[in-house]
DNA sequence: GAATTATTTGACCGTCCGGTTAACTGGTGA
DNA sequence: TCACCAGTTAACCGGACGGTCAAATAATTC
C-alpha cells in the first residue's frame, strides 16, 4: 500500500539530537527538517505538531537504549554493581557528547521536562514517564541491595527517589558548569546516600 | 539631568517572574513589556538585548534575596539549623508559587542555566555564578558543622557539592512531577548525605 | 500494467520574533 | 525660567516561526 519511507525515523533522530544539544525552544521545525533531509510537508505528514514529534522522539530514544539498560540492571549482576555500572554509563555518555559538541548536554528527558513542565502538559507528562522508567531500575537495584544487607536504608523506594534526584542534580550542575568531571561524584554520592557498607576500591 | 523612571525595575521584575514561571524561550520581549506596562522602545533604552535583561534580572533577584539568605546562614545559628532553615525556605517558597500559579517552578537560575547552557555563554556563566553564590553558604555551614563534630564528612567542599546537587535535583524532580510534596525529602536527603549524627525530631 | 495510496514537494499563510528608529515629552539642575 | 537630556511613544523592519495545502510522484498490491 503506497510507498515506504525512513523519513519518520530520520526526523525522530534529528529532533532528539538537536533538542538534546540545544533546547526545545531553540530548535525550529525547519532546523529539524534540514538536519533530517526532509521537507516540512513530510514532517507534518508524519507528526501533527512539533511537540508530538518530541514526545515520539523520546519514546524512540528509550526503546533504543532499553536493551543496554536491561543489561546494566540485570538481576544477574550484584545490585551495587548495577548502580556503579550505570554511573559509568552516564559518565561515558556525557564525556562523549562533550567531546563531540563541546558541551555537557545533560539528561535529555530532564532538560525538556524542566524547560516545558509549566508550558506543555503533554511533554511534562511524557518526561515524567521517562524518568519514572529509569527510576524503576534504581528502585529494584536498591531493594535488592537492601535485601542482601549491602546497604543501610530503611525505605528502598525513598532511597531510590533520593538517588535519582541526586543523579539529575549532578547532571544539571555538570551541564551548567560545562564540566563532565563533576560526574565523578556520581558514584560516591550514591554510595554515601545508600550507606553502602563496602566501598569499592 | 532628565526625567527619572522606575521602568527598569518594572522590567526586571516582570522578566524574572515570567521567565521563572515559563521559560526563557517561552517568554517574548513583548510579553515582558506588557507585564511591566512599558513600551518596547523603553525596553531597549534600558537593556541592549533580551539576554542582558535576563542577566540583570537574576542579579537583581539575588540582591533582593541576599539579606534573607544572610540571615538564614548567619554564623550566629548552629550550622545544621542553617541548612534545615534553608530547606524550609525552599519548601515554603515553592509551595507559595505552586498555589499562586498551579506549578512547581523550581530554581530560577538552574532553569535558565539548563535551558541555555549550550546556547548562550553569557547566561550560562551568569547562572553558574548565581549557583556558586548559594554554594558558598552551604559550604561554610558544612565546614562549621564539620569543625563542631556534628557530621561525618571528610571533605566539606565535596560534601557541599553533593548537597547542592541534590537540592537542584529535587527541585527539578518536583517541577517535572509538579508535586511540591517531594521537597519534604530535602532535609532527610541532606542529613543523610552529611552523616548528621543527631537527627532532629 | 493499472489502480491504489503513502509519501514528497515547495510554495504559501498569518503571526510573532528580537530589535530599530525618530520624533516627542516632561522632570531636573543650573 | 529654561535648556538639556533621560525617558517615552508607536510605528516599523526583515526574517523566522509553526503550520497548511494541492499537486506531483513512486512504490506496492492486485
Amino acid at each position: 500500500m503506497g510507498r515506504t519511507s525512513d523519513a519518520r525515523e530520520k526526523l525522530l533522530a534529528a529532533a532528539l539530537d538537536l533538542i538534546w544539544t540545544s533546547s526545545y525552544g531553540g530548535v525550529s521545525v525547519d532546523d529539524i527538517c534540514v538536519r533530517a533531509g526532509v521537507n516540512k510537508g513530510s514532517f507534518y505528514h508524519f507528526f501533527p505538531s512539533k511537540s508530538d514529534l518530541a514526545v515520539a522522539a523520546y519514546e524512540a530514544h528509550w526503546q533504543e537504549k532499553r536493551p543496554a539498560m536491561d543489561a546494566v540492571f540485570s538481576s544477574q549482576n550484584p545490585p551495587l554493581d548495577r548502580l556503579i555500572a550505570w554511573c559509568r554509563c552516564i559518565q561515558e555518555g556525557q564525556s562523549e557528547k562533550h567531546e563531540q559538541y563541546g558541551f555537557v548536554v545533560g539528561c535529555p528527558y530532564a532538560n525538556v521536562g524542566s524547560e516545558l513542565a509549566t508550558q506543555d502538559p503533554k511533554i511534562r507528562a511524557k518526561t515524567q514517564e521517562m524518568l519514572d522508567r529509569g527510576f524503576r531500575y534504581i528502585e529494584a537495584a536498591i531493594a535488592d541491595a537492601q535485601r542482601q544487607g549491602l546497604i543501610d536504608v530503611a525505605d528502598a523506594t525513598a532511597a531510590a527517589k533520593q538517588v535519582s534526584s541526586c543523579v539529575l542534580g549532578l547532571l544539571i550542575q555538570a551541564k551548567i558548569e560545562n564540566d563532565p568531571g563533576l560526574l565523578s561524584e556520581l558514584e560516591p554520592t550514591m554510595m554515601r546516600l545508600l550507606g553502602a557498607k563496602i566501598v569499592a576500591a
